[in-house]
DNA sequence: TTCCGACAGTGGGGTCGCAAT
DNA sequence: ATTGCGACCCCACTATCGGAA
């Protein structure tokens, strides 16, 4: 198959609103081809590249190439190429990557460059990844939609499931099953905005500590243990620990889901930077683990000496847990009984915000395991705290929001009198919002650089975030973690909004 | 007819590793 | 030694479509 088929249907997926419309367009293009081109057309058209990242960014892209004229280049060879690239390392392997970079794009059309610089970069904003193309597959194939999804989970891969799918048709699901040293796409939370709203959405529920830390899946088979995140990366030779730990429970094959962590001497949890930094070392990881040990917390089993647990209910694959993990390597939990026995759940929110955890997820007991955030059946509430700052200057938008003023550079008041920056949002803006501020900003716009206008500090903004981190890049020595705007606050002058200092007061656990 | 779940898009800060300077 | 880039951890929120109520 010719690459710019691809490119050209991408297109049309992009430019067609109806979701079904977009299925309808990538399940024909899933029919027509062939099995060889599969591997590629499927990953290609769900957004993502089948080597993952390649090392090449918007820096060596950017750099515009002549088109080619006519196209030329087959699927294929297109991920043969991309393959090769990635595949380089070493010194000089910078101007080699771009150098076979710069051969791509010459043998591709103008069209076709488009689409290979949104695949590379991750961004073909088409309206469909990996979701619509499980729809799309499903439709190409006649396949039952919830069962092409619940393989996709089992197999951690959209590739391997529409590889069997088109070769051996529906039957070929059947296949796919929960297996120890082979991940699956992990469950995940929604938000909410306090345990009474998340408890009443649900009848009995279990309220768990949040701990602020890195998800793991952890896959024992015998002696062999491996961990892998959320994104389904192999981790296990960063977290000696785990490993330890896990080979240490009374069970031979399992499937455990839970966070990494790591506590200071005390007991505390340390900082999710520190945490991080510390699952992020890859090349001494013995030192890293001497000054930053990690535990594993454990809050899910999905699978026990070959009995897979996926579809029971929380309440029997927590007992399952509690049969294999003692109880200091699980999460914190109590259990409510319904709406009406919310005084408790909040009781337990303010003792582990108390630990110092980040909050706490309600989970109906009667959910099974499912990928993805699909049933919302885990909630998750975290503390909000809020701030009004003064809006120093702002960012033009990209995508659909192009042509407009987007990312809000956030100051407070510091000691000196001056601004100290603290971060940046585009998050929490309606579309109206968004035109109101791009022209309020315009009046106010002292200089604009084609990338950042700075504007008279004069509009205040209260601003929502979720905690304190230190920072090295922004003058206070911290910035804000998840910062979104809330509303302006018209009523107010920059010489009302908040002090770096009250912001300081606020966080007494993290210093500049 | 209205409501709500699922999805994609729009980017945020920090840290690590690697190659280039 | 320092800098720049890319990958990957954590992530919130709005608009939109389309099925459920």
């Amino acid at each position: 198959m010719l690459l710019s088929r691809l490119a050209r249907v991408s297109q049309e997926v992009a430019a067609a609103s109806a979701r079904s419309r977009k299925i309808a367009l990538l399940a024909g293009l899933f029919r027509e081809a062939e099995a060889a081109d599969v591997p590629v057309v499927i990953p290609y058209l769900a957004g993502r590249l089948p080597q993952g990242r390649l090392g090449v960014g918007w820096k060596v892209l950017g750099r515009p190439v002549p088109p080619a004229a006519e196209p030329s280049l087959t699927v294929r060879g297109a991920d043969a190429r991309l393959t090769a690239l990635g595949a380089v390392s070493g010194p000089g392997s910078q101007a080699e990557r771009a150098r076979l970079a710069g051969e791509l794009m010459g043998a591709a059309t103008e069209a076709e460059q488009r689409f290979l610089r949104g695949l590379i970069t991750g961004e073909v904003r088409q309206g469909a990844l990996d979701a619509v193309a499980v729809e799309a597959l499903a439709e190409a194939t006649g396949a039952p939609p919830a069962d092409v999804r619940r393989a996709v989970m089992l197999a951690g891969s959209l590739q391997a499931v529409a590889e069997a799918l088109l070769a051996d048709g529906p039957a070929a699901l059947d296949r796919f099953r929960l297996t120890v040293g082979r991940p699956v796409l992990p469950m995940l939370a929604h938000s909410a905005s306090s345990v009474a709203e998340a408890a009443g959405r649900f009848g009995a529920c279990a309220v768990e500590e949040k701990l602020d830390g890195i998800r793991v899946q952890v896959h024992r088979d015998g002696g062999t243990v491996r961990v892998y995140t959320r994104t389904l990366d192999d981790i296990t030779g960063r977290l000696p620990e785990v490993a330890t730990a896990a080979l240490g429970l009374p069970g031979e094959r399992f499937v455990l889901d839970g966070e990494v962590i790591s506590f200071d001497g005390t007991g505390r949890p340390r900082s999710f930077q520190e945490t991080a930094g510390r699952v992020g070392s890859r090349v001494d990881v013995a030192t890293a683990a001497r000054a930053v040990p990690v535990s594993p917390v454990f809050f899910d089993v999905l699978c026990v000496d070959g009995r897979d647990l996926l579809d029971l209910p929380l309440t029997e694959r927590y007992a399952e847990l509690a049969r294999l993990v003692p109880e200091p390597m699980r999460v914190r939990r109590t259990v409510v009984s319904g709406p009406g026995d919310v005084p408790t759940a909040e009781a337990f929110l303010a003792r582990t915000l108390e630990r110092g955890h980040e909050g706490v997820v309600v989970k109906a007991l009667d959910a099974a395991y499912s990928a993805g955030r699909r049933g919302a059946s885990w909630l998750k509430v975290k503390p909000v705290h809020t701030l009004d700052l003064v809006v120093l200057a702002a960012e033009w938008g990209h995508g659909r929001r192009t042509g407009r003023l987007s990312n809000l550079h956030l100051g407070a008041r510091a000691a000196d009198g001056s601004l100290a920056m603290l971060g940046k949002t585009f998050k929490g803006m309606t579309d109206a919002m968004l035109a109101w501020q791009t022209e309020r900003l315009r009046e106010l716009a002292v200089a604009d650089d084609g990338h950042v206008v700075t504007v008279r500090p004069e509009l205040v903004v209260e601003i929502a975030y979720d905690g304190l981190q230190r920072s090295t890049r922004y003058p206070a020595g911290v910035a804000l973690r998840f910062a979104r705007l809330v509303r302006y606050r018209e009523d107010k002058r920059p010489e009302d909004a908040d002090t770096v200092q009250t912001l300081l007061a606020a966080h007494p656990g993290v210093r500049p």
